[in-house]
RNA sequence: GCGGGGGUAGCCAAGUCCGGUCAAAGGCGCUAGAUUCAGAGUCUAGUCUCAUAGGAGUCCGAGGGUUCGAAUCCCUUCCCCCGCACCA
C-alpha cells in the first residue's frame, strides 16, 4: 500500500500540473538490480532475470490499474544493458577524471548480504536492509567513488534547495563538516630521541595545555610499528586483533567501556614542551580526522572516562569564570566555553578567542594548520554480488588494472550462472577470462558489481531521453527537462539516494554533460503507512494491505481518495479498514447524483460556492494539502443541487479528476464532451462570483434551526407553531455602527430619530454590544427575512409544524423583543 | 547527548504562523429519527457535562504567565516519534 500511496501523491500532482498546462515529464522506471531481487530468486529457484521480469510485470500491471498517467514510452529498467551499459559508461568516464579509484580499507561487510556496504548503507551498525545482523569489518581492496571531492558543494547547496528542513538537515550532519586544527607531535622513544611524528585532528585546540595523552586508532599502522619487538607486541597485536573482531554495533554500543593499552612510546606537546604517552585505544576511528586523537580528560568526556579507568593524568584549563575545578572530584568532562586557565600566555582568554590565537601559534611555529574535516566518506561502489552492473574493469598480470574501452560497451552480464558457490560472476569462466584491453595478453574481469545507488542516481536523467542507443541523453533533451521540479520520495533517502544523485549531478556537470548544480529543486517527502496495529507495514509482522485486495473490493478512485484524505500526505498514518468505507460512500454518492443530475441553470449560491472551491483546491494541490482539498470538494459537493448548469458540474469534476480519474472521466463523456478530462484545462476562480453573504445566509439559517431543535428538546414539547422574528430595523443600524467601532456608539445611534424611538431599550442594546469585544458580521435585516422565508419549507418539514416569519416590529412578544441581528427571535407554541 | 517533529473530544485529523465568528472543521465509530416487512444502503439530527426557551460550566499533555479575551503568544515541565551519535 505505500507504494500505492506514493505513486497516487504523484500522480495527483502530475494530472493537476497537466490540467494547468503545463508539458509534464511523468515517468516510470524500475531500479530492478539489486540484492532483494537476486536474492529472492535464489530462494525460489529461478534466475533474478525471470524474477525481475515477472516482479515487473505484476508491478506495471497494479500501476496501470492505479490509474497513473504516466508516459509508458519513456519507461526504463535499470538491469537491461540498455540502461546499465550506460552505467558503465559512467564509470569509466568517472575513471578517467580521477573519481573512480581503487583502494584498500577497512571495509563494512554484512555477512547476510555476502557483500561490502557503503557507509550510507550502514544505519546503527547495521545492514540497511538486515536490521538484525551486526555489520562486520573487513580489510578488503575495493572500487570507491570520490563523493568527498564535493563534500563542500554538497553542503554549500543544501541550503538553496526547496527541501523538508529535516532531510537537509540529515544531509547536513551527514556531510558532517567540522573545522579545527590538526597538529603534528613528535614521537620519542624511551630515551627522548625524536623517532617519528603523529597527527591528531582537534575542533578543540583550545585545550592543548590539557592534553595528557594520546590514542591512536587500532588500525592505525603506526600502533603495530611502535611496538614491533618489544615486549608490549604480543599484547597490542592481541588487542588490535580483538578490536577489529568487534562488529561496528560492538565498538560503538552506547555506554561501553573504553578500553586501550599504552605503546610504550611518548609524544611531544610542543605548547608545553611536556612528554605525555601514546596509547592506543578502542574509542579512535581510523577513518575519521587522522585517526588519532590527542586526549584532554578534563575537557572531553571519553577522554575523562578513558583517563579514570586507566589513572591517566587530567589536567584543567577551562573553568567557568569565577569557579575553579578540582581534578579529584570533578565528576565528568567540562565541555563547554569559560576561560582559560594553566594554559601559558592564553590564560584568561576566553576559550572561543583563545581557539583562533592557539591556532594561529600553531601555524606560526609549524605545530600544526587549520583543517576542515569531513564525516562524509568516499563511496563504496563494488559489491560482491551477481545482480548488478558489472565493473568495466579488467585486471591483467602486466598491466594492472585496465579500464575497458567504452566502445567495447556493454559488459553483459552473463545469463548463465550459478549460484550457491559465491559470487556467481567469479566462477564463471566465460565471463572472467578475457584479454587485456592495452597488451591483447591473458587478464580477468573484475568481478564486482555495482551499488545500485549508482543505477539511481542518475536514472531522472535518462528518462528525458530513455530510447537514445548513442549516449546516455541527449544534453539539449536534459536541458529541456532538467531539473526535476517536483520530486517526491520517502526520508528513508535522505543520506543515501539523495547524496549519491546530488554527488552525480554534479560530478557529471564538471564533465560537462550537464550545466545545473543540482537535480531535485523541490523535495516533497511522503510519510509512511503503517498497519492497523500502528506499526510499519511488514511481512512478519503480517499487517500488510494488499493493493488489490483494497482495489477490487473499493475501486481505484475510491482507493485513491481515501489514500490521500486521511491526512496531510507528509505524516505518517495508520491505515483504516473503516475510514475507506467513508471514502468509497462519498464516491457512491457522486456517482448517483451525476447519474440523475439535470443541466440547466445554477443558483448564485453554488457558482459562489464553487469559484471558493476553484480557488482553494487549486492552491492546497499545489501546496500537497490533498486532504484539504478533498474536504473543500466534499462541501462544494454537499452544495450542489438536483439542477446545475454544465459548467458547474464539469468545473467540479475537473477539481475532482486528479483524485478520482475515473468517474470523473466517465462523466465528463456523459456530460457530452469529446476530449478527454484529463487533457482539458483547470478551471479558474471567478472572484467575482464569490459572495460571503451566502456563508451568512446559510449560517443564520442553520443558527435557527439548531435553536430551534435545542429549545424543543429543552421544553421537551413538538411545537405547533414556529415563530420566528427578524430584529427591528433600529437594531441593524446600531449593530452596524457598533461593528464600525465607533466610542461614542450610545449616543451616536440616538442621534438617530428611527433609533432615538425605541428609547431605552435602544441605549441597552447599544451598551451590550460595546461590551462585545468581537461582533459577528451580520446581513441586512431584508436579507435576513428573504435567507428565512427561503426556508420555511425546510423548516417546517422538518418540524412538521407551520412557520411564520415575521419582523420584530409586529409582534409584542417577549421573544421578538430579543431578536438581534443575525439572530432572530424564536417562540415555539 | 545533539538536532527535528509531535501530544486537540471514543478514534483519525484540521485549527497554532497572523489570539476573538472555537465546545473547536471534516472523516470514522456510536445513538436517535425517516425510508424499509426486516436488514443493508440512503437521508436527517445528535454525540464533553448540566439545563422545562435558544443558557451555563468545564475543556485542546501538565503547571504558571501575558491579555478585556489563549488550543493559538511567553516561560517551566512531562510524555511520544524520527534522524544523528565514542566524529576527537
Amino acid at each position: 500500500m505505500c507504494h500505492a500511496f506514493n505513486y497516487t501523491i504523484g500522480d495527483i500532482y502530475a494530472r493537476f500540473k497537466r490540467m494547468k498546462g503545463f508539458n509534464v515529464l511523468y515517468p516510470m522506471g524500475y531500479d530492478s538490480f539489486g540484492l532483494p531481487a537476486e536474492n529472492a530468486a535464489i530462494k525460489a529457484g529461478t534466475h533474478p532475470k525471470v524474477y525481475t521480469d515477472s516482479a515487473i510485470a505484476n508491478f506495471k500491471v497494479q500501476q496501470r490499474a492505479l490509474g497513473l498517467s504516466y508516459d509508458w514510452s519513456r519507461v526504463v529498467s535499470t538491469c537491461e544493458p540498455d540502461y546499465y551499459r550506460w552505467n558503465q559508461y559512467f564509470f569509466l568516464k568517472f575513471f578517467e577524471s580521477g573519481l573512480v579509484f581503487r583502494k584498500a580499507a577497512s571495509v563494512n561487510w554484512c555477512p547476510k548480504c555476502a557483500t561490502v556496504l557503503a557507509n550510507e548503507q550502514v544505519h546503527e551498525g547495521r545492514c540497511w536492509r538486515h536490521k538484525d545482523r551486526d555489520v562486520e569489518q573487513r580489510n578488503l581492496e575495493q572500487w570507491f567513488i570520490k563523493t568527498t571531492k564535493y563534500a563542500q558543494e554538497l553542503l554549500d547547496c543544501v541550503d538553496g534547495l526547496d527541501w523538508p528542513e529535516r532531510i537537509k538537515l540529515m544531509q547536513k550532519n551527514w556531510i558532517g563538516r567540522s573545522e579545527g586544527v590538526t597538529l603534528r607531535f613528535d614521537v620519542v622513544d624511551d630515551s627522548g630521541v625524536v623517532v617519528d611524528g603523529v597527527e591528531t585532528f582537534t575542533t578543540r585546540v583550545d585545550t592543548v595545555y590539557g592534553i595528557t595523552y594520546l590514542v591512536l586508532a587500532a588500525e592505525h599502522p603506526k600502533v603495530l610499528e611502535y611496538v614491533k619487538g618489544t615486549e608490549l607486541e604480543a599484547g597490542v597485536l592481541a588487542f588490535v586483533e580483538g578490536v577489529k573482531g568487534q562488529s561496528t554495533i560492538e565498538r560503538t554500543a552506547e555506554g561501553r567501556e573504553k578500553s586501550g593499552m599504552f605503546l610504550g612510546r611518548y609524544f611531544i606537546n610542543p605548547f608545553t614542551g611536556e612528554q605525555c604517552p601514546l596509547w592506543v585505544a578502542d574509542y579512535a576511528l581510523y577513518e575519521y580526522g587522522t585517526g588519532a586523537v590527542m586526549a584532554v580528560p578534563a575537557h572531553d568526556q571519553r577522554d575523562f572516562e578513558f583517563a579514570g579507568k586507566y589513572g591517566l593524568p587530567m589536567r584543567v584549563v577551562i573553568v567557568p569564570e569565577g569557579e575553579t575545578f578540582d581534578t579529584d572530584t570533578l565528576e565528568a568532562a567540562y565541555a563547554d566555553d569559560g576561560v582559560m586557565v594553566d594554559s601559558g600566555v592564553f590564560n584568561g582568554l576566553n576559550n572561543q578567542d583563545a581557539k583562533e590565537a592557539i591556532a594561529d601559534l600553531a601555524e606560526e611555529q609549524g605545530w600544526g594548520w587549520r583543517t576542515i574535516n569531513f564525516k562524509l566518506r568516499d563511496w563504496l561502489v563494488s559489491r560482491q554480488r551477481y545482480w548488478g552492473t558489472p565493473i568495466p574493469m579488467v585486471h591483467c598480470q602486466s598491466c594492472g588494472v585496465v579500464p575497458v574501452p567504452v566502445e567495447e560497451l556493454p559488459v553483459l552480464l552473463p545469463d548463465n550462472v550459478s549460484f550457491g558457490g559465491g559470487n556467481p560472476l567469479e566462477n564463471n569462466p566465460d565471463f572472467v577470462n578475457t584479454n587485456c584491453p592495452k597488451c591483447n595478453g591473458p587478464a580477468r574481469r573484475e568481478t564486482d558489481t555495482m551499488d545500485t545507488f549508482f543505477d539511481s542516481s542518475w536514472y531522472y536523467l535518462r528518462y528525458c531521453d530513455s530510447q537514445n542507443s548513442a549516449a546516455p541523453f541527449a544534453p539539449e533533451k536534459t536541458a529541456y527537462w532538467m531539473p526535476v521540479d517536483q520530486y517526491i520520495g520517502g526520508a528513508e533517502h535522505a543520506t543515501m539516494h539523495l547524496i549519491y544523485a546530488r554527488f552525480f549531478t554534479k560530478a557529471l556537470r564538471d564533465l560537462g554533460y550537464l550545466d545545473f548544480d543540482e537535480p531535485f529543486t523541490r523535495l516533497f517527502n511522503q510519510g509512511m503507512i503503517h498497519g492497523e496495529d500502528g506499526f510499519v507495514m511488514s511481512k512478519s509482522r503480517g499487517n500488510i494491505i494488499e493493493p488489490r485486495a483494497i482495489f477490487k473490493r473499493y475501486g481505484i478512485d475510491a482507493t485513491r481518495f481515501f489514500l490521500v484524505s486521511l491526512a496531510a500526505p507528509n505524516k505518517d498514518m495508520i491505515w483504516s479498514s473503516d475510514a475507506i468505507e467513508g471514502s468509497k460512500r462519498f464516491i457512491n454518492k457522486v456517482i448517483r447524483y451525476f447519474e440523475t443530475v439535470e443541466t440547466g441553470v445554477s443558483n448564485p449560491m453554488v457558482e459562489s460556492k464553487l469559484n471558493a472551491a476553484i480557488r482553494d483546491v487549486t492552491e492546497d494541490i499545489a501546496g500537497f494539502k490533498y486532504n484539504f482539498a478533498l474536504r473543500r470538494i466534499r462541501e462544494l459537493f454537499d452544495a450542489l443541487t438536483p439542477v446545475e448548469n454544465r459548467a458547474t458540474l464539469e468545473s467540479f469534476l475537473k477539481l475532482l479528476h486528479p483524485f478520482c480519474p475515473h468517474i470523473t472521466e466517465e462523466f465528463w463523456e456523459r456530460l457530452g464532451n469529446k476530449d478527454f478530462l484529463s487533457i482539458s484545462s483547470w478551471p479558474s476562480c471567478d472572484e467575482e462570483k464569490i459572495d460571503p453573504r451566502f456563508e451568512l445566509v446559510e449560517e443564520l439559517v442553520d443558527q435557527v434551526r439548531q435553536d430551534i431543535r435545542q429549545i424543543r428538546d429543552i421544553v421537551k414539547e413538538e411545537p405547533e407553531t414556529i415563530k420566528i422574528y427578524i430584529a427591528q430595523a433600529w437594531k441593524y443600524m446600531v449593530y452596524e455602527k457598533a461593528l464600525l467601532g465607533s466610542k461614542n456608539l450610545i449616543s451616536e445611534v440616538m442621534a438617530d430619530p428611527d433609533v432615538r424611538r425605541a428609547g431605552k431599550a435602544a441605549a441597552k442594546f447599544a451598551q451590550s454590544l460595546m461590551k462585545r469585544h468581537f461582533l459577528k458580521p451580520i446581513l441586512p435585516q431584508i436579507d435576513e427575512k428573504t435567507a428565512l422565508t427561503d426556508s420555511v419549507k425546510l423548516i417546517e418539514d422538518e418540524f412538521t409544524c407551520g412557520v411564520e416569519i415575521m419582523f420584530a416590529e409586529e409582534s409584542r412578544s417577549e421573544k421578538a423583543a430579543r431578536a438581534e441581528p443575525g439572530r432572530p427571535g424564536i417562540e415555539l407554541s
